[in-house]
DNA sequence: CTTACGGCCTGGGTGC
DNA sequence: TGCACCCAGGCCGTAA
């Protein structure tokens, strides 16, 4: 499941080869998660990679225009710069090849490039996305998503997080408040700043924010370091897997051992998703009742 | 406006 | 061996 770690690691093995090359042909299997195919086949041929970027879990591959020579010798006016967007939603991978390479089951996207190597995209589920922006359309894209999560202030952080009665889970996954953060890395935050998924984000105190915002870019920080949590498809742009998943603390290890006090680890639906908890360690917040017996006590 | 929730996309894994 | 079912994450529409 590719979160922000396994974009930024797929970013990073992309950026040691793509940039410079020129995309030669493009091929398309199934193209029911492309926005335009007809777009990529018509305007990428030609196009020269100028650059790859992260956007939260958005892989962004920034192409300068084809450059087209005229019969006469002239230069044709080059068109605009274009973005080619790509989210790998739960089983997309991004890898480059030589042609000759086995083809896996699931690929969609064959990118010939000028090196004689290939840019393919697999996708078992086909829950990814892949379209083509402008610049201007780059922009607007950009607008729907929330702060970055490795370089957010304390101050933004607690002003996203601090005014809102959601729980504090739903803002965490929510891409309009902090871009990259998914389930694991939900989870694993919260564990660290031994805060329940449940608590609503404006009852906590600005200690826990504080906590909060520490421990979600320490997560993040140390997952990149380990290129990524390998659960199911998620490999790097070589191929690899990852190897934070040996790291988790609490996601995906309901019943086992808290590493902290022992206490087992529950999982309880919050946001309509699945969250791994340590029930000591993480209190859970005060219920209606529980509230309520405590006025009448009162 | 904010929040909660259900449904949808697809196919691998599980259990009978 | 086959088959029904569950589940994953993001997004969108709807309701309160």
């Amino acid at each position: 499941m590719p979160e922000l770690p396994e974009v930024e690691t797929v970013v990073r093995g992309l950026r040691a080869s793509l940039p410079g090359r020129f995309i030669r042909e493009v091929r398309l299997g199934k193209t029911d998660f492309i926005d335009d195919p007809v777009a990529l086949t018509e305007r990428l041929p030609g196009c020269r990679i100028a650059g790859v970027t992260r956007l939260g879990k958005f892989i962004c591959i920034g192409l300068d225009p084809a450059i087209e020579f005229k019969p006469n010798g002239s230069v044709a006016s080059p068109g605009e710069c274009l973005n080619l967007i790509i989210h790998l939603g739960m089983t997309g991978q991004l890898t480059v090849r030589h042609p000759g390479d086995q083809v896996a089951g699931h690929t969609h996207c064959f990118f010939s490039l000028d090196d004689h190597s290939e840019l393919r995209y697999t996708d078992i589920r086909r829950f990814g996305r892949m379209l083509l922006v402008s610049e201007s359309g780059l922009a607007a894209f950009q607008n729907h998503l929330g702060a970055e999560p490795l370089e957010i202030t304390l101050e933004d952080f607690r002003a996203r997080f601090g005014s809102r009665r959601a729980r504090v889970k739903a803002l965490l996954l929510d891409q309009s408040v902090l871009r990259g953060v998914g389930n694991i890395y939900a989870d694993e935050s919260l564990f660290r700043a031994r805060i329940h998924p449940a608590r609503i984000a404006a009852s906590l105190a600005q200690k826990q924010l504080t906590e909060l915002h520490r421990a979600v870019r320490e997560v993040l920080t140390a997952a990149i370091r380990l290129r990524g949590s390998s659960i199911s498809d998620y490999v790097d742009a070589e191929g690899n897997n990852g190897e934070f998943q040996l790291r988790h603390r609490v996601y995906q290890r309901e019943s086992k051992p808290c590493v902290r006090c022992k206490e087992k680890i529950r999982r309880m639906i919050v946001a309509g998703r699945s969250s791994h908890y340590c029930p000591r360690c993480q209190p859970a917040p005060r219920t209606q009742k529980a509230r309520s017996k405590k006025i009448k006590k009162a």
